[in-house]
RNA sequence: GGGAUCAUAGCUCAGCUGGGAGAGCAUCUGCCUUACAAGCAGAGGGUCAUAGGUUCGAGCCCUAUUGGUCCCACCA
């Protein structure tokens, strides 16, 4: 018989039990079972990343979920991964050769490539070697990267099949254009922050100089790209102006004005000035009015040579410049301190310009309706449900999808042109010669978006566009458990990508989790240094207590502060355990336990009933994804009723090797730990595999051992009823043995009056034990009782203690008191609620029953208490 | 401007389809009781943000208000 070591020491077991894991192939699933697949996706992480707190969280749940369904017999499968992250990357790699006083145009792009590649080689990997503390349970044989030739494949087939069909297309239009990263980026890759600015009343006056318009702008900057000035069609104001011309202060030249819906009357002058080329209202206004498009900026954002004045000043210094000659030209009216949101990049933060610009899109509109079918009929459920709304939020305002990008690290995008007669040829291989005249072709230089390619991440990691085994018995997937930071982003795209390419919704549920705060609910980041970096928090406290501080308390969908104290708890209820366990196997000994079920007492039948109980309620947990509420219920049984209960009622049994139950208690202890441990597995698997392996069964590993399952004839509900009430008569004895602080602990003498002396009789062991009683005397009057012990009542029961000269008479009749007016309001309570007559007759017969019952059971104990006080006074 | 969400014990949070308010931590009291002081036994502590409403019955459903967080939109 193993005994596990003294204390709980995580470092002890966690590597080796894991190492063991990987070597047993548990991780792997089988695509030829025949059991029913339970599928999960990862969320790749970023080449790029370390592991974070977000992380975390994410593959804690995803564990717990892959782990039950495993044990539930599922042919589960939980796909790992990572993402090239095309911007983040190429930026390391970039910043990385400035240092070395290269740049990505001097090393080419193959030699770029070249060192991105090793970059990955080196890197790539750390984050899922990270993850690997944790204890997650995926296949590591299936492992992929966004980049792989598989996904490289499925990518080229769906951009070519999009593009015949029209869904994607090349054009000239407005798109987001970063001039750090120097690329565009998607409308969903901008953030909008407040920021102080100004807004500049302008004067543009007609060529006569008899009449003027005043606008109103935050960015004179782009005025010299401004070809028309905009009022609104029913402005009465301007009506007269319509049609005529202004000139263009700096540049002097004379633009139109014109008249569009899109202006307000009542903001700023009711004058706006239109600049198509670097505003996305402007371009449309532009559209409408057939304006020409003049830019200002270069693409790193300073200004171009449009006037040799400003040429080569960054966006700051000429806003300041051209304010100043607006002020000398005194055509500058008003200044207006104004706050407004501004674009921000979400990679590098810089402000994001409005550009026009030649880029692929992807047409959204039908690709939209059915996925948000999906979402209407059920196929795809969010969890918790109102993620939903966040989901249509985004897809019915969706706009093109700009996928291009300006970057080498990444897919690059399947189109080659003729450098002879310009033919364009999409295609999923290599063009080298124009199908029309023959001359040679070049591939475009723009890679995708790196979220097109995250957006087939559930089904080409399987294979597809193969009908490949794995595809065929794992997809669709069941649940994918993410964020809510990244529904945009990628769970939307996903679900359109998948129901246009296979004709399912990629999964069935989508778990959201909430972000990982820090104490004081601030966002974790590395710009405020309140990052809690997982890896230190694993080395310290062990991988178990790492995921419950997690999981514990938490609600799906909810935002969750991580405090060291949630880790500490995990910590002591894991020693709690490993405590308890290791009292079991001290009193295993070496044989083989054989017990005789028949032979079961009433405390075995008891715990085997509460146990029932919990694995019915855990179950229902676990299927609605409340892991919060699951590892509660697991720990309140282990704690509160397995070790401070039944095992503590046991140890008479166990002390006592002539006992004849002893087999059974030691049966029962076993046997419950087996499932405590194979509940708690999901949330905390190393130490109960750990403890498991010492106790006894047949199984290979709790990790693949059976879910336990609720049996109906292990209610005992007689047994459960009767242990109840003996731990109500123990905890009754001990409260006031506490309160009254009168009794030196082991010389008290319990009387009991009742009828009912079945219940003492069984009892009897457990009350002199855990009562701390020296003797017990049970008789079914009052006879003999002294005056001044202190008496107490439980359901059918009448206690007394006598203290003899020891007790306070006066503070027993105040105690008792106390305990009077507690009854009579539970009675008046009940009364009032038994006299509504719409209660009496709208109620559910159970709950009227119930509460009869209680009115009983109170005025028997208030009763009791009476005749209590009245005997000491 | 639109939407979501939160407000429950000193702190961090649970509370599943409405049926007498819970946990962990903290506090106080008593215990080193042969698994566990990372522990045991006991106790105190909440008008469930406010005001209405629906209901026999509301922490939970509806409306409004206050305060916080977040997302979307973008009127220059």
């Amino acid at each position: 018989m193993n005994i596990i070591g003294k204390t709980y020491e995580p470092k002890d077991f966690e590597q080796r039990i894991y190492d063991n894991w990987v070597e047993k192939r548990y991780f792997e699933a089988n695509n030829k079972s025949e059991k029913t697949p339970f599928t999960i996706m990862m969320p790749p992480p970023n080449i790029t990343g370390a592991l974070h707190m977000g992380h975390g969280m994410d593959n804690t749940l995803q564990d717990i979920i892959v782990r039950y369904k495993r044990m539930q017999g599922f042919e589960t499968l939980w796909v790992p991964g990572v993402d090239h992250a095309s911007i983040a990357t190429e930026a390391k790699i970039v910043a990385k050769m400035r240092e070395e006083g290269i740049t990505k145009e001097e090393l080419g792009r193959e030699k770029f490539l070249e060192r991105a590649w090793d970059w990955k080689k080196e890197y790539g990997g750390r984050i899922l070697m990270q993850l690997r503390k944790m204890g997650v349970s995926c296949d590591w044989s299936r492992e992929s990267f966004t980049m792989d030739e598989n996904l490289t494949r499925a990518v080229k087939k769906v951009f070519v099949d999009m593009y015949e069909k029209g869904v994607i297309y090349k054009g000239e239009r407005m798109i987001n254009w970063c001039p750090t990263c120097k690329t565009s980026i998607s409308d969903a890759e901008v953030e909008y922050e407040e920021e102080a600015g100004h807004l500049w009343h302008i004067r543009y006056s007609t060529p006569d100089g008899k009449d003027s318009i005043v606008v109103a702008t935050t960015r004179p900057e782009t005025m010299l790209g401004d070809t028309a000035i905009a009022v609104h069609p029913e402005d009465e104001r301007y009506s007269h102006l319509v049609g005529t011309t202004v000139v263009l202060p700096i540049m002097n030249k004379e633009i139109p004005i014109v008249a569009d819906e899109y202006v307000e009357k009542d903001f700023g002058t009711g004058a706006v000035k239109i600049t198509p080329a670097h505003d996305p209202n402007d371009f449309l206004v532009g559209l409408r009015h057939r304006l020409e498009v003049i830019k200002v900026f270069t693409d790193d954002a300073h200004m171009n040579d449009l006037v040799p004045k400003y040429e080569g000043m960054d966006r700051k210094t000429a806003r300041k410049a051209i304010v100043e000659d607006l002020e000398k030209l005194g055509v500058l009216v008003k200044t207006e301190n104004y706050t407004h949101n501004v674009g921000k990049c979400y990679r590098c933060h810089d402000t994001v310009e409005p550009a026009v610009s030649m880029q692929w899109f992807m047409k959204m509109e039908e690709l939209a309706k059915p996925a948000n079918e999906a979402v209407r009929s059920g196929e795809m459920q969010f969890v918790p449900e109102r993620f939903d709304k966040t989901y249509f939020s985004f897809m019915d305002n969706v706009r093109d999808w700009c996928i291009s990008r300006q970057l080498w690290w990444g897919h690059r995008i399947p189109a080659y042109y003729c450098e002879d007669c310009g033919e364009m040829v999409v295609a999923d291989h290599d063009v080298e010669t124009c199908p029309k005249c023959g001359g040679k072709m070049h591939q475009d230089e723009d890679t995708l978006d790196t979220w097109f390619s995250s957006a087939l991440w559930p089904f080409a990691t399987l294979g597809w566009p193969e009908k490949t085994p794995d595809f065929e018995k794992f997809f669709p997937t069941d649940v994918l458990v993410t964020g809510y930071d990244i529904i945009f982003f990628w769970v939307a795209r996903m679900l359109f990508s998948s129901i246009e390419h296979t004709g399912k919704s990629p999964f069935k549920h989508v778990l959201i989790h909430g972000l990982v705060r820090d104490e004081l609910g601030r966002k974790m980041s590395k710009s405020l240094g309140n990052g809690v970096d997982p890896l230190v928090v694993i080395d310290e406290y062990g991988a178990d207590s790492f995921r419950y501080a997690l999981v514990q308390g938490t609600a799906p969908g909810n935002d969750t502060r991580y405090l060291p104290e949630k880790v500490e708890a995990g910590r002591n209820f894991a020693n709690k355990l490993w405590n308890a366990s290791r009292f079991a196997m001290m009193n295993f000994g070496e044989d083989k336990i054989t017990a005789d079920t028949s032979k079961l007492t009433i405390e075995d039948k008891w715990i085997f009933g509460k146990a029932n109980t919990t694995i019915k309620e855990v179950t229902e947990c676990m299927d609605k994804f409340e892991f919060g509420v699951a590892i509660q219920k697991i720990m309140d049984f282990i704690r509160d009723e397995l070790c401070d209960w039944y095992i503590e009622m046991i140890k008479p049994r166990l002390y006592d090797m002539t006992n004849e139950t002893r087999n059974e208690a030691l049966y029962t202890l076993n046997e419950i730990l087996r499932i405590a441990l194979k509940l708690l597995h999901p949330f905390m698997p190393f130490i109960t595999e750990e403890i498991y392996m010492s106790l006894q069964h047949d199984d290979e590993s709790i990790m693949i051992s059976e879910w336990p399952k609720y049996m109906e004839e292990r209610e005992y509900k007689e047994e459960q009823a009767d242990i109840e009430l003996i731990k109500e008569i123990i905890k009754s004895v001990r409260n006031i043995r506490a309160n009254m602080n009168v009794v030196p602990s082991r010389k008290a003498s319990l009387i009991f009056v009742t009828e009912n002396d079945k219940i003492i009789n069984e009892g009897a062991g457990f009350i002199e034990k855990l009562a701390y009683a020296d003797k017990i005397i049970t008789q079914k009057d009052k006879e003999g009782i002294p005056a001044n012990a202190i008496s107490l009542a439980v359901p059918g029961i009448e206690i007394y203690i006598p203290f003899a000269e020891l007790v306070d008479i006066e503070e027993e009749i105040k105690r008792l008191e106390k305990e009077k007016l507690t009854y009579e309001n539970e009675i008046k309570r009940v009364e009032k609620m038994l006299s509504n007559e719409g209660f009496v007759a709208k109620a559910p017969a159970a709950k009227i029953e119930e509460e009869k019952n209680k009115k009983v059971k109170y005025e028997e104990l208030l009763k009791k208490t009476e005749e209590r006080i009245a005997s000491l006074k």
